[in-house]
DNA sequence: CCGTATCCAATAAGATACTG
DNA sequence: CAGTATCTTATTGGATACGG
């Protein structure tokens, strides 16, 4: 009985990979697995703690989470940190080389967001916001503007900072920053990707260019039903 | 019995989606299963018959063939085209927004092509080897080029176009080259990618150029396993 | 509370044989 | 050639229990 467990654990690990020279199928043999794209982009700014992936990664499972986690870091994806004493927790971070794949998953994202049975009001988790403004910001719209903008999503707190005509992302407290959204990922997203006005939300500081940046981030047209 | 059927059928192909409004869920959603992608890979280049996909997509079965295509179909990626009267037979296309997928899970690829695990003395298709020159090559190295080359691989021809830095494709009976490139994708790929020498294979027109192009391919630097 | 390990039921994938 | 049908195996997710 415990031959034929680790025979079967074996059998898990490794079969069932594309035998195939191509990059895009070893790709899919990296990060092909259900849930492990979702657990990269969660790891996008920054280490996060297990149970924060579980609960941002709506509907996985302990055990699915568990394997990987455990699957990437053993494919040089990830790496289990050991905080420094004061806070002694565990946390993941994705290797330089895992944060390379994240600007292709998330274009990705940006052609998906094409399809006609892409749903925006499902629940995302902080990151998806986050991600889906660096994507999806205009660089002609955004000519011009060098600003950072808060965001207090729950409680998790990112800056922003957008300048010719990219965004770049830092989790750290908000200062210094020209404008404040605060709500729940969902919430922002109706704003920000809906058109939604902006009382659902609260936002601090100057509330004209909070506005103007709003506009940034236009949504791919979708595809017509051919 | 037969209701029992509809349900699962009805199960198979929808209970399994993230419930994630981020776009990359989504993406999951549409070409994540297990060789989707590699699906949409083939077509790349041009429409295809059930029967080429299924010997060239190495180890796919049957049944899991038919679903997918029958499940990007229904997605608006795939579209099911039979061919008029001379010709007469039933062929699968990418639609325009599938084909803008593929330069993303191409560049998934490359980032793949870094992996120490990744083993590309292992066969690889007609497409995947094109597609790799497609995405590898270097517009530094290419400059000033503009010339066609031939690929005869196996009973695939393709003519490509370097110019300006790029490469252009087209699957079409081979005239007008400066070369011409014959042998199965793996012996090319072991002389363009992996630098072995020009005799394994065969090459027709101008060998001096022959030997500058297959240079224009440099493979991303591997990751230190750290 | 932070994970891991184990058991179980539901699905998906794989192998093979078969039909129009 | 272009798929179906059927059976077997593997993976997933949910629940629960366990160790630090």
């Amino acid at each position: 009985m415990q031959l034929e467990k680790v025979t079967k654990t074996r059998k898990s690990d490794e079969k069932r990979r594309y035998e195939d020279a191509c990059g895009l199928a070893h790709a899919l043999d990296l990060i092909g697995e259900r849930w492990a794209m979702l657990v990269l982009r969660e790891l996008a700014y920054g280490p996060r703690r297990f149970s924060e992936l579980r609960s941002d990664l709506q509907g996985i499972s302990a055990n699915v989470l568990t394997q990987r986690l455990t699957e990437l870091e053993a494919r040089g994806l990830v790496r289990k940190v050991k905080l420094p004493p004061p806070a002694s927790v565990q946390v993941y971070q994705a290797t330089e080389w895992g944060l390379e794949a994240v600007p292709m998953i998330a274009s990705l994202g940006r052609w998906a967001a094409r399809s006609p049975a892409h749903d925006p009001t499902l629940p995302m988790s902080h990151v998806s916001i986050i991600m889906s403004f660096q994507t999806l910001i205009s660089p002609a719209l955004a000519e011009g503007i060098d600003e950072r903008v808060g965001f207090r999503l729950g409680d998790a707190d990112y800056v922003v900072h957008v300048h010719d005509g990219r965004l770049d992302v830092m989790r750290a407290d908000i200062e210094n920053t020209r404008a404040t959204f605060i709500g729940s990922p969902t919430e922002i997203a109706a704003v920000v990707h809906g058109g939604a006005p902006f009382d659902t939300i609260k936002v601090e500081g100057d509330l004209e260019f909070a506005g103007r940046f709003a506009k940034l981030f236009p949504l791919p047209p979708k595809v017509d039903a051919s």
